[in-house]
DNA sequence: GTATTATTTAGATATACATCTAAATATCTA
DNA sequence: TAGATATTTAGATGTATATCTAAATAATAC
């Protein structure tokens, strides 16, 4: 996954606090919604936001979807983002820009 | 700052471009607006946000203002995404939600 | 001081998106 | 099959925001 639609799912308060609580473990959408202040529907969109950045899976149980992490994207996203934060200190520290 | 302020900060391709060229050092904007398919009007937007999310330090020179990245706020923004990725695999295996 | 260069500010516009209500779909139960 | 429950989809709405042009501010050069 592009670091671009990462951040993009992650850019929402809301979708955090869900991807906070399945870091616990799986949950179907009930549980997932009393913890939020939101509807069903829009809920429904993060999921689906989420789901596409490749941050979910779901699985059918009855009635229910049971959406979990997808640890290893996760934390594959977690690494790109580690990436994007080195900073390679330069040797020289005449600028870039002036010359 | 709260990392709702910085993701935000980071939710824009054109301001993670600017990161990226000041990571290595100091650039004056023209030179960051030579990278960057925008108006001047608009960078010194970009500009604005990441220097309110405090990743950014401005000094003038002459006609030309500085900008460069404030390095401890950038770890510390590093910091506190990684610990949002950290994921405590539960002990027991049994469902949160159930029973 | 007037012109020139560098950057920011103001104001307008268009698009993206979080949210809602209502309707649709899917499963289970009686 | 009819009704109840769980979730998603459709469609509408308001707000946020990336972008632009034009004008304002700041510093230097003549």
């Amino acid at each position: 996954m592009p670091l671009s639609q990462t951040i993009q799912a992650l850019s929402d308060a809301n979708r955090r606090k869900i991807l906070d609580l399945l870091k616990k473990g799986e949950l179907p959408v009930a549980e997932i919604n009393k913890k939020l202040d939101i509807t069903g529907a829009t809920l429904s969109h993060h999921l689906d936001i989420l789901k596409r950045a490749d941050l979910l899976s779901v699985r059918r149980e009855g009635q229910q979807m049971i959406y979990s992490l997808n640890l290893s994207v996760f934390e594959e996203a977690a690494e790109q983002l580690v990436k994007f934060f080195e900073v390679k200190k330069p040797k020289n520290k005449s600028p870039q820009w002036r010359g």
